[in-house]
RNA sequence: GCGUCGGUAGCUCAGUGGAUAGAGCAUCGGACUUCGGAUCCGACGGUCGGGGGUUCGAAUCCCUUCCGACGCGCCA
């Protein structure tokens, strides 16, 4: 949009006239918008600062400066006010012609391709709301990064490998019958039975969502597992045992052949054999990974790759960069001590970790195992292409499609039945290959991981730095963002609609959140309170149109309706705040909510349409601005026109920051002046052409601008109607 | 103990050293025979946790202190 452009060009010339003036170039000039419309368009504080070092009156250095530039033709009056202010005001026309003809400019040099990490949702239950908030937030900057030009991979990470799907395993092979009967809501049959009836609920290559899938039956399945391990240490045998047969893995063994072996062996009573069990495993996790892509696909949320921990496990990932950190010295073998028999990388040099008790950090246990960080570290090697061979070869994955997909607007759903996008999967085979295809090898790397993880994700971070690369480091940013937990009052509607207590002591109610416990089966799920939200709008659909029944696109409506409001609720909030659940505020479709900004986005569409039919005009173009002669712009529509041309500044500034409540509020606020002026300005009974015309190119340019901030930026679609 | 983050209106939250600290909710009162009332206008509501300091100017930066959350594991 032109506003940084005329900006960038107003700077150089008040530089250059500081510079004539006074003999010495200001460092920065940054031209603010001014707080108040009457008081200017663009405004310079600078003089106040520099008043000191010339020893002059801040005014006098103002007026001696607003004299002397050259301003570009795009300012159409300066004046200096207050303490010594400088203020522009901008050629309302000229602007609001640029802004018709989206007279864009680029100032994206040709960077590297950007990696952006999210999700990453634990394969072994449903995803819950805290899930959401990463996967929104992720998903917001891969639009935004996009949007400002740069080339982006968004990355998926799957820990199929893990302590937590072993448990669910452990669940479904040694709780009693009538537990995963209960898990899984229906009477008690033979175990092999219960087992052949979970995995059915595997939706397959087409994911459709619902709260009866085989991630809603894990969600119900593991806090009775991680129970049972409270009550009886020897349970804890049993993940071992699992662990220990996912490790050995299970070959070319087929899962139907897996559940066949299976049966026969509880019927005849004997232990289930390893491979089986690490079939189950595999089968559990790619169970509830397709779960939570057709979760997320209801918010439109897709991917490009979804690297495996079992692949990087297979492939030596960590063996390599093992090597590569022995070689370079940035680990060592301890031989006394606490840490004795471990292979730990010291932190004492980095400025961050030197005040520690202990700057030394585990990679390699005295068992000989790798630590999370220790595979984090290959991992994060490998994303920059940076995990090379010894004969410098890029040591990496192979690749095979895990499906197609697409997206009929900017913010709908992702389909995954047909589609011109590509979703694919690392494997253990290297020779498989994607025609065409490349992964990792990034300039940068965004790791979308919650604030608890802020010290491990620094570890890694620093060991690519003494890996000799700390350009990869500096270009290493953990997106932190604060959890999401649940107000007492959702934990007791929770409670009363499902007839089921947490057994959350008094204490833990007391305070002002509760936190969400895949183990302890405390959350809200993310499918759960999506169709919560669906029918509440669906409700407020029908409500509003007072008895005339439900439309036909009624689904439609309260589909975008729902993803409106949650998106905005988890965009709206920054990132480092708690964001406390609770089901009143999220269900609110009134007020600084998702659906108020599509609503405006809605009625202003309706303009056109209402338009087109009473007096046969269509959109505004810049055309036709060059026909009109003589046009004032009223200050009203200006404040409107001006905040429009404003989007890349705030999206610039919005992933500067990681901040997308930046962005939120921006859109909160064109909104909010819209729906002011909607009131004042009425276009299609308006009988005076030239006070349509102006206004109705004001809103065409309105109309536009909240497309491309709310489909395409925030992911929130705009419905025909709502 | 060390570190990170938070504390702003009754509640939930915005706020880049800059001009009069803003929204929403809640409460109360209003608006349009108009393009959709999921709207708009008004009122009420503030020691920006406390105390120092820097600055022409501080919610914002520094110091200190109180309260709250989180992290600092041979868990992941």
């Amino acid at each position: 949009m032109p506003l940084n452009d005329i900006r960038n060009r107003a700077a150089a010339a008040l530089a250059a006239a500081v510079e004539a003036e006074f003999g010495s170039r200001p460092d920065e000039v940054v031209f603010e918008v001014a707080p108040r419309r009457e008081i200017g368009d663009l405004a310079w504080p600078g003089a106040l600062p520099l008043a000191k070092v010339l020893k002059k009156a801040p005014r006098q250095i103002a007026e001696a400066v607003a004299e002397r530039a050259e301003w570009p033709p795009e300012i159409a009056r300066v004046e200096v006010a207050g303490p010594g202010f400088l203020n522009l005001w901008l050629d309302r026309r000229e602007v609001l012609a640029r802004a018709l003809r989206h007279d864009l400019t680029h100032d994206t040099d040709g960077a590297g391709k950007i990696v952006v990490e999210h999700t990453n949702i634990n394969p072994n239950k449903a995803a819950h709301i805290g899930h959401l908030r990463n996967a929104v937030l992720g998903d917001v900057l891969v639009r935004c990064l996009r949007h400002l030009d740069f080339a982006v991979e968004t990355q998926n990470y799957i820990d199929d490998t893990g302590v937590q799907v072993a448990d669910v395993v452990v669940g479904m092979l040694f709780l009693t019958e009538a537990e995963v009967a209960r898990a899984l809501g229906v009477e008690t049959v033979r175990r092999d039975e219960l087992l052949a009836m979970a995995l059915e609920r595997d939706p397959g290559g087409v994911p459709t969502p619902s709260t009866s899938d085989f991630d809603d039956f894990c969600w119900a399945l593991y806090p009775q597992v991680t129970a049972r391990y409270a009550e009886d240490e020897a349970f804890k045998a049993h993940r071992a045992e699992v662990l220990g047969a996912l490790e050995a893995g299970f070959g070319d063994l087929e899962l139907d052949q897996a559940i066949q072996l299976f049966r026969g062996a509880v019927i005849a009573g004997e232990h289930c054999p390893p491979r089986v069990v690490a079939r189950f495993a595999a089968a559990v996790a790619d169970a509830n990974v397709r779960c939570h892509l057709a979760t997320m696909a209801r918010l439109g949320v897709g991917y490009d790759v979804l690297p495996h921990e079992s692949d990087i496990l297979h492939l030596g990932f960590w063996s390599r960069a093992f090597d590569l950190l022995k070689a370079s010295n940035a680990i060592r073998l301890e031989d006394q001590g606490k840490n004795q028999g471990c292979w730990v990388m010291s932190l004492a040099d980095s400025p961050e970790f030197a005040d520690m008790d202990d700057p030394d950090k585990i990679l390699v246990r005295s068992n000989g195992t790798v630590t999370y960080t220790g595979k984090d570290i290959a991992y994060q090697l490998w994303k920059f292409g940076l995990l090379v061979d010894s004969d410098g070869a890029r040591h990496d994955f192979g690749y095979r499609r895990y499906a197609d997909w697409s997206q009929s607007a900017p913010a709908a759903p992702v389909s995954y039945e047909i589609g011109d996008r590509l979703l694919a999967t690392t494997t253990s085979d290297v020779s498989e290959r994607l025609e065409g295809q490349s992964f990792g090898s990034a300039a940068m790397v965004y790791n979308v991981i919650d604030v608890r993880q802020s010290y491990p994700q620094k570890v890694v971070k620093e060991a690519v730095r003494v890996l000799g690369h700390p350009e990869a480091a500096d270009a290493s940013v953990h997106f932190a963002y604060e959890m999401v937990a649940l107000t007492p009052a959702a934990v007791k509607f929770i409670e009363e609609r499902s007839g089921e207590s947490f057994g959350l002591s008094d204490d833990e109610l007391s305070k002002s959140y509760v936190e969400m416990s895949g183990r302890r089966g405390i959350g809200v799920r993310a499918d759960e309170f999506l169709d919560v939200l669906v029918d509440a709008a669906e409700d407020a659909v029908v409500g509003r149109l007072e008895g005339v029944g439900a439309p036909a696109d009624v689904a439609d409506r309260a589909g975008a309706i729902a993803v409106g409001a949650l998106r905005y609720l988890m965009a709206r909030q920054s990132r480092n705040r708690v964001l406390a659940f609770d089901f009143d505020e999220a269900l609110a479709f009134e007020g600084d909510t998702g659906p108020y900004l599509q609503y405006s986005a809605v009625r202003a569409g309706k303009i056109f349409a209402k338009l087109m039919e009473r007096r046969g005009e269509g959109r505004f173009t810049a055309d036709e601005l060059d026909r009109v002669g003589e046009i004032e712009i009223p200050d009203d529509l200006w404040g409107l026109v001006l905040e429009c041309v404003r989007r890349r500044d705030v999206v610039s500034q919005a992933v500067a920051n990681l901040e997308f409540s930046l962005l939120a509020q921006h859109v909160h606020n064109l909104a909010q002046l819209f729906h002011r002026l909607y009131h004042s300005n009425p276009v299609v009974p308006e009988e005076d052409a030239g006070l349509r015309a102006i206004r109705r190119a004001v809103f065409t340019l309105f109309v536009d601008e909240m497309h491309v901030l709310l489909e395409e930026l925030l992911g929130i679609p705009i419905p025909e109607e709502m």
